[in-house]
DNA sequence: GGTAGTTTTTGAACATGTTCAAAAAGGTGC
DNA sequence: GCACCTTTTTGAACATGTTCAAAAACTACC
C-alpha cells in the first residue's frame, strides 16, 4: 500500500505540474507517465481517465482553500471581510493553476458530466464547499432575512464559482481585476444584503426572495448522507 | 461549386442530427462521414475540427433566430415584451439541439478555444448578436440612464447566455423551468432598470454604474471591421 | 473531345486516450 | 524458502480525431 500511493502521487503531481506549464490537450497521458516512469497504462490503475485528473485536483484545492483558511473564520466576525477573505483565497490558492481551472470549467459546462462540480459525483465535495459558506454567514454578526439565510449560502458558494469564471477569463497582469471583482463586488453583496432588511426596499424583497426560492438550485442536500 | 455545397450541408444536417440523438462524444466523425456517405477524412475537407462543426451550428442558430424574429422588433415598443421575446425565442429555436449547446457552452468554457462564443474568431457573430439587443434597446419606449444605455445591450447579451446557461442545467420538463425563469428574470431587469432611474435609488446608482462599467466585458467591438 | 489545371474525395497512416490480458512485484502463512 | 494470493505494472492493441499524399471528378480552354 505504501509504494503504489507514491506512485499514484508521483503520477498526479507530474500531470498537475505538467498540465499547468502546457495546459491540459497539450500534456498527454504518455507523456505525463514517462515523466513519472511508468507504462501509459498504470495511470488508468489511480485514475479513471485524464478528466478525472481534474476532479483530484478540484479535491485538493479544496483541501488547500480550507488550510489557507485556518483560524480566520474563528476569529473574524465581520460577514464582508468573512466573505471577501474565503473566495479572495480560493482564488489566491488557484492562482498556479490556471490550466487546472480552466479545464475544470470545461467540465462543469456540461451538467452531463460525470466529472462537473454539478454532478452528483461531486455532491460530497460541492455541499462540503457550500458547508464553508455557512461558517461564513452563520459565525458573522451580520443580521440576515430569515427565508433568505438558508438558501444564502448555496448562492454565495455560485458567485464564488462566478469569481472563478470571471478570472478564468481575466487576463490582466497578475489577475489584477478578478481581485478587483471582489473588492467591489464583495461590499455590494453585504450592503445589498443590509438593504433588503429595510423598509425601503420592501417592494422588492418579496418579488427577490420568490425569485431566489424558486430557482434556489438543487446541488444535492436532500439526497442521502 | 455546387455538388461541393450539397456535400457540406449533407455533412452538416447528418452531424447535428447524430450530435442531437445521441451527444456530443457518441457520435463519431466516422459514423457521421459513413451516414453521409463519404469518406472520413471529407469532413476535415469542409470543417476543420469536430468541434467547429458546433460553430457552424452556433452560426446557423443564430440565423433562425433572427428569422423567428421576423418583424416582430419593428412593431412592439415595450422594452420587457422586446427583451422577453428575445431571450424566449432564443431557447426555443435552441430547444431541439440541447445537445449542441451543452457541446458550446463546454467550449465556451475554456476561454482559451478558438472556437469559445467570447474567442476572437467568433467576434463578428457575437457582435451581431449584441447588435440584436441594441435594437431591442434602440426601439422601446422605455427611458435608459444615460451611463447605462451604452453597456446595456452587452449586458443584456450576457443575461441570454446565462439564461442559456440555465436551460442547459435545467432538468424539467420540457424546459418549463427555463421559460418561468426568463418570465420572472425579465420584468426584474425591466423594473431594476425603471428602478435605477428614481431618486430613491441614488445611493446605489453610483456604485452600480461605476462597477458595470469598470468590468463592462470587451466583447471586441473597439477592434477592428 | 482532349489537355491542363483546379476542386473534391479517398483511405491509409498517425497521435492520443483508453483497455486489458499477462507479467511482475509484494505480501502471507507455513 | 516456498506456495498461494493480491496488488501493481506493463505494453500491445483498440477506437477515435485528424492529416495528407494520391486518386478521382470536375472545369476551362483550345
Amino acid at each position: 500500500m505504501r509504494k503504489s500511493e507514491l506512485t499514484k502521487q508521483s503520477l498526479f503531481r507530474t500531470a498537475v505540474e505538467m498540465i499547468a506549464r502546457e495546459g491540459f490537450e497539450a500534456t498527454t497521458m504518455r507523456a505525463v507517465a514517462a515523466k513519472a516512469g511508468v507504462a501509459p497504462g498504470a495511470i488508468y490503475y489511480y485514475f479513471e481517465s485524464k478528466e478525472s485528473l481534474i476532479q483530484e485536483y478540484y479535491r485538493q484545492s479544496h483541501a488547500d482553500h480550507i488550510k489557507a483558511l485556518e483560524g480566520f473564520l474563528e476569529t473574524e466576525t465581520s460577514f464582508e471581510k468573512r466573505l471577501h477573505r474565503v473566495v479572495t483565497s480560493k482564488i489566491e490558492v488557484a492562482l498556479p493553476y490556471k490550466n487546472m481551472a480552466r479545464a475544470l470549467f470545461r467540465i462543469a459546462g456540461d451538467p452531463a458530466s460525470r466529472l462537473s462540480p454539478f454532478s452528483d459525483e461531486s455532491r460530497d465535495l460541492r455541499l462540503e464547499a457550500v458547508k464553508l459558506f455557512e461558517e461564513v454567514v452563520r459565525g458573522s454578526d451580520s443580521k440576515f432575512h430569515a427565508e433568505l439565510a438558508p438558501m444564502l449560502p448555496k448562492y454565495l458558494w455560485l458567485y464564488m464559482m462566478g469569481v472563478i469564471l470571471f478570472w478564468i477569463y481575466d487576463k490582466s497582469e497578475s489577475s489584477k481585476n478578478t481581485f478587483s471583482f471582489i473588492d467591489k463586488t464583495v461590499p455590494l453583496i453585504a450592503s445589498l444584503n443590509d438593504t433588503i432588511m429595510s423598509p425601503l426596499a420592501a417592494p422588492f424583497r418579496k418579488k427577490i426572495i420568490s425569485l431566489l426560492k424558486s430557482f434556489e438550485p438543487d446541488l444535492g442536500e436532500k439526497a442521502g448522507a
